[in-house]
DNA sequence: CTTGTAACTATGATTATCATAGTTACTATC
DNA sequence: GATAGTAACTATGATAATCATAGTTACAAG
């Protein structure tokens, strides 16, 4: 593409939003980072991206302060990525995303079911695609959810492992 | 770019979402959408996006059904597009992305203030950055809001739309 | 019959993306 | 101590999306 036009100074929020996130990369490798995957390897074989994309969003991320660059080993050399707290803040962001399309992005009975079920910690509730826990009525935050992939996501993630 | 790969098929809801979302463009034209805005022209001087692009994306847009072409007049034929209940219900992830932008995107007293005030609606709340009214307790939807732009945001749209 | 407006489409230059292969810095095994 | 293996990348070339600019269609108004 040609520079496209930079939207990190406009005053609209959603636009300075959309410059990080309105890139389908930052999207998942986000997802994997909330997801517990921090390494390059695992982060490039589960959302099926080439390294230098992998490596060149990373490195944006790092930048603009949601992620960092965390070594966990010495020798040979290792790192891991992790999530700022700026970074754990757009927890509401993917998990809205995750609502909508559990509501409209599946046929019927593609699945059966939710394709990630999500459990309060607190109370043990079930809270389908709300944002607020409909047994307690607590907002829900990241951390305070216990997700359960469905056994089509299941094997889906194995077999990008393997 | 090479065909990327496709993420419409996977489990994952995020990967689903992200397949559509994690564009620029279509945020931009939806934010343009939440705020009322309907006609093509509008849309593109707003989001300072080129005619092709915009059309491209509302098309796709329209396919994926959160947003449907409606002729508002016959002679001589002028259309609109509006959200569908599917597009909608997209609020809460443009909503969250506002609220993450208004926490971390700013310098501290760039504009003194939020970038857009929201007022809830059956309250007369200010709801700040939260996804559940801190007034009266409720979760905050599409409609419940009555948003305020700063003094920075209305300038730098009134000199777009010029 | 020229100007104006809404809603686009067409063209060409630029640049991001992907697939594939290669690099670096080690450890582990034979 | 030479080969194989692993994590975390970088390099290269083909392809395709994006932008800027200009042009098109269909009509109304003056």
């Amino acid at each position: 593409m040609p520079k496209r036009t930079d939207l990190s100074d406009t005053f609209c929020p959603v636009g300075r939003s959309a410059e990080l996130l309105g890139d389908r990369a930052v999207l998942l490798i986000l997802r994997d980072l909330f997801f517990g995957r921090r390494r390059f390897e695992a982060i490039a074989a589960n959302t099926g991206l080439g390294p230098q994309l992998v490596s060149a969003r990373l490195k944006l991320m790092e930048k603009q302060g949601v992620v960092e660059r965390h070594a966990y080993q010495e020798r040979p050399p290792r790192h891991e990525y992790r999530l700022t707290a700026k970074g754990k803040d757009l927890f509401d962001v993917l998990y809205a995303m995750r609502n909508w399309a559990e509501r409209w992005a599946y046929e019927d009975g593609e699945i059966g079911g939710p394709a990630m079920r999500y459990v309060h910690r607190a109370c043990g509730t079930d809270v389908g695609t709300s944002t607020v826990c409909p047994g307690c009525g607590e907002p829900l935050r990241y951390g305070d959810l216990k997700g359960e992939p469905s056994e089509a996501l299941r094997a889906e993630q194995a077999a990008r492992a393997g």
